[in-house]
DNA sequence: GATGAATGAGACTTCATTCAT
DNA sequence: AATGAATGAAGTCTCATTCAT
């Protein structure tokens, strides 16, 4: 794990000036779009000449792997923590979704990207961050399974309330703050509530 | 209603030709995104040379508009006639699940453009774009509201409950069809199922 | 050989746009090497924009190869018709060394950039120009090796003849026009004597 | 000479690092050519950062004056030394020729980039260059004339043959080593003879 | 002497779009 | 309607070179 989360690190581009690189690049990306968004525009949006992003990244794409590869780790590594915190499956479900949720909210424009410009990564990137979501979607399913089979839960179809859960989360990043939701707190408890609705979680 | 309707048809485009042109466009697009297709891969790929799209479509954002507003009317018209089929909420609210979530597993890659692209218009494209999409929430928000006023659900915040069904409508398209659900009955059933629980509506 | 010549003149692009692109190249090539050339500067002798060169040349290189491919397979146009020229190997030998040594005197910028830009080529044309280039000097072993059976000329190491013979054609088109010899005629003259020489030819 | 020997010494570099350099770079222009050689390849393929070629040449042009000043520099004194050795003007041109021939053989490497690359050179470092050339020509003129005066050879167009003598020389680094022949002493054996031929040297 | 990020220019190439045919 | 050469701008990326460390 401190492997993996070091490697992770090398990877993404280690000095200050890479990390501002990759900033500017998520709004950029988030703005226009992966494909539509310019490698010149990145630079100048922080005084950089053109070609001074290269040192650090050495195409595009590898700068879109970066950003793709810190926001997926990130969130296994909030979804997994929360997942530790509560004893019953209910509590867990809640501390879960609510930690899923309110990333995709507080990092919507980093979480966009992540999410929304798969596509544009090599196969061989794209199967490394497809790994990771793969982990993140089992959290939630463990979860599930457990308290459906403790009776905590009714009956549920565990991977299609996976797959909903998720998609409402990744769907957040996508509209995220709209004039009616623009406070992460509120849509993270109304989420919750729903997410206990589906599994038919039993109230206190 | 009829006027706006033939309107439509008149900015789609009306001759074959346009309708084929759209059609390849919507595979460039979702294949690649907007900003990174080409009018030339769009041309090409239905054995067109480069400047015969544009007797069709003005520009390459006419054409984005063109299947966006294609898409999103039918939705809107989906929906809206799946509205009216039932007496009870909550035969309502399972038919119009079931349409949303059908139309966007069965037109994923049209929907994934209509969806995922709008930022690319502009701005009066997108207002209008946006409107239709107001008035096909404004369709579920109207069910929930009734079922709920009716004592057929249970309480339940309609703005959140609205947001999360489209949510889940629209997500679909990003990532269907998937290995585990390829199949568009499946998926729509089981979101309709989970859309009765997040509204508490009372089962026979 | 007629279906070869066409495919030639097929690759060598047609229109008499991409035949000023590939003359207006070849002064470029040959003036500052082909990896220092810019396609821009190419482009902009002949009064065009930068892209105007792509729709007739897909590449830098597809250029290069145009211009080799035209070089080489008029050089062994040349060198063929040449060698029928003549009852005796003598005469044979006269005409195409004169012949081959005229070429490069005279096209001496075109076969420049087609003797001297091979390490250019993509390794699949490379192989078709070496091909050409092989069986222009079989033309030469072919008249030497006759002379010698016939007893026309001396003893001689073939190869080493021929290698000669080429070379100094080939070389021709590094420094002609020099301020000592830049007449072409002269110099292909005082070329035939010394192949004669190297031969041992019987004089009359 | 022992000044303008050292002078060229200085030149060139003479720390052990510049030399590795200047090894390194012998190698990148041969095989793409000094317009598509870059300076960070250069580098790279002796361990160097980007930045460290500096210290030892000012300029790319620098670094490929320094290659040719040592190469034409060394054929020079090569090609002297082996004038005087011998007697009689068929003994000294059977010696001069093989060592020109030889040591382009030898160093065809550098060869190539000292004899191929001087369009690139400025004009003034061109202009030493070109001197050092006419020396080594002179050479092989000397010894022509003097053979012909001497009624050792036929009579024969000294430019013609010492033109031809040093071209084919030259040419030996374009194509060298070749399938047929790798072996510098057996191609020099060759053109020792058949430069014999061209002047008509008489044999024992 | 060496490093490596940064510059400013420019590389090849592709883009959406126009227009004469 | 369709073609395809051409434009002008912009794309990603590499270049030789400098400079603070």
């Amino acid at each position: 794990m401190d492997v993996s989360r070091s490697a992770v690190r090398d990877e993404l581009g280690t000095s200050k000036a890479s990390a501002r690189i990759r900033a500017a690049a998520i709004e950029v990306f988030a703005a226009k779009g992966y494909g539509a968004a310019g490698t010149r525009e990145i630079a100048a949006s922080i005084g950089l000449s053109p070609g001074a992003v290269y040192p650090h990244y050495k195409t595009k794409e590898a700068l879109l792997y970066a950003i793709s590869l810190e926001g997926h780790s990130s969130v296994l590594d909030v979804v997994t923590a929360a997942a530790h915190a509560g004893a019953s499956a209910t509590e867990r479900l809640i501390s879960t979704v609510n930690a899923y949720v309110m990333w995709h909210a507080d990092n919507h424009t980093g979480a966009r990207v992540a999410q929304y410009e798969l596509r544009s990564l090599s196969p061989e990137h794209f199967t490394v961050i497809a790994e990771i979501r793969r982990s993140t979607s089992r959290v939630f399913s463990e979860i599930i399974e457990t308290g459906a089979a403790a009776g905590e839960f009714d009956p549920v179809d565990v991977g299609v309330a996976t797959l909903a859960i998720t998609s409402l989360g990744v769907d957040v990043s996508r509209w995220f703050p709209s004039k009616t939701y623009s406070d992460a707190d509120v849509i993270a408890a109304g989420y919750v509530e729903l997410a206990l609705r589906m599994v038919g979680a039993r109230r206190s």
